[in-house]
DNA sequence: GCTGTTATTTTGACAGTGTCAAGATGCGTT
DNA sequence: AACGCATCTTGACACTGTCAAAATAACAGC
């Protein structure tokens, strides 16, 4: 029982919230958009929830553990997109392809800090990271996986061990993304070419003289 | 006028230290080694190496600061070995190539922390960092640059837009050297294997059957 | 050798952080 | 109605970066 006031400001009428743990997601993203990662407080965040500072801990077992959720909730929406995109009956596999490569630059372009999440040390170098977290992340690994195989026995991609290239596929797409959020490729308009010259270089390979 | 004795405790006989920017350089270094550039506070660099909390702060401007003359260092470092590299007489050109690749990724993969500071966000985005770090940085950038124009012209790599292939190529040794880093590509002997793949999908463009 | 200037270092202090332990509150079930 | 449990709060602790002011040492000029 709550109800948000203009300012960000929080009222509450009841003792209890009713979904603090949604609401604490909701406004972590929001200030981390505001202030970065490193800017994140918890206390900053319950203060503006309008809740003390240790509520949040009933929901999440610490602060790793709410930057968890947020990073899991990321891949449940690039798996999600990457599934209907890859089913789309309108795209041709070369399409396919391509909207893959270039839709997870984009998709990291604009929210670069959920995706420093997702694939940050922060997560994966400790080893504790939520099962929920784990089990989503692997999923979608799996998917890339199976989607590059795929290509592979089309022709449209070097059809050598699938992981290998997978693994570099995926750090192509991984480092270019992290340069440009990382504020090293500064251009924004000019992302969307360098994805288009990755699909071009990627896929060159088997078309030799066009 | 010091004299470090085991254990990491220092003892120092004069008032004034001597050389205390080089030697919180390289404490420094050993406290990220050690703990991570999380893990890393001014005032145990402080204590470790037997001075104030607040005599860092004569020396570098903050913390930031300390972090942005550690990543000045490895840029030097990589500097001079793509340099010494590029200049080999010994090696074919196809060679270098490889060994630019290669090497690149083994040094990150050898430096994670200091590599993080090169190019993490930490530094690039804030638009704060140093001058001596700034120019170091863009020499190292052209320096990658001309090489790739010049495998260009020999027709080891795709002859596009030379500073497009050169962000794709950097972006693919970046995006792989993290993945590692960051715990995602876990397997450490897998890494030379990654490394040979990126060659050659890079440079299977232009050679269509082999 | 003495003195004033400057570079260096220290002490004290402040605001901020994550998080633990104990107590307060209210919802749901028996 | 009463118990149990999930939820929330208050108090406290150790830690962080960094500022201001004082203390100390090295150095330049006379």
């Amino acid at each position: 029982m709550i109800f948000t006031m203009a300012q960000n400001q929080t009222v509450r009428t009841s003792y209890h919230h009713g979904d603090l743990r949604e609401t604490l997601l909701i406004a972590a993203k929001a200030l981390i958009a505001e202030f970065g990662i490193e800017g994140l407080s918890l206390r900053k965040l319950a203060e503006r929830v309008g809740v003390s500072r240790t509520a949040p801990y009933h929901h999440f077992a610490d602060k790793h553990g709410l930057l968890c959720a947020i990073a899991a909730q990321g891949f449940h929406q690039r798996y999600d997109f990457m599934q209907t995109s890859y089913n789309n009956p309108q795209l041709s596999d070369q399409e396919k392809l391509q909207q893959f490569i270039c839709e997870y630059i984009r998709y990291a372009a604009q929210n670069p800090e959920v995706y420093d999440l997702m694939f940050g040390r922060c997560i994966w170098k400790q080893a504790k990271s939520t099962q929920e977290l784990q089990d989503i992340a692997y999923a979608t690994f799996q998917y890339q996986l199976k989607m590059i195989k795929h290509w592979q026995t089309l022709g449209l991609i070097l059809d050598a061990d699938s992981l290998r290239v997978s693994q570099v596929l995926w750090g192509s797409m991984h480092g270019i993304a992290k340069l440009y959020i990382d504020g090293i490729y500064t251009d924004a308009a000019r992302v969307e070419e360098i994805s288009m010259m990755a699909v071009r270089l990627f896929t060159s390979s088997l078309k030799p003289a066009e």
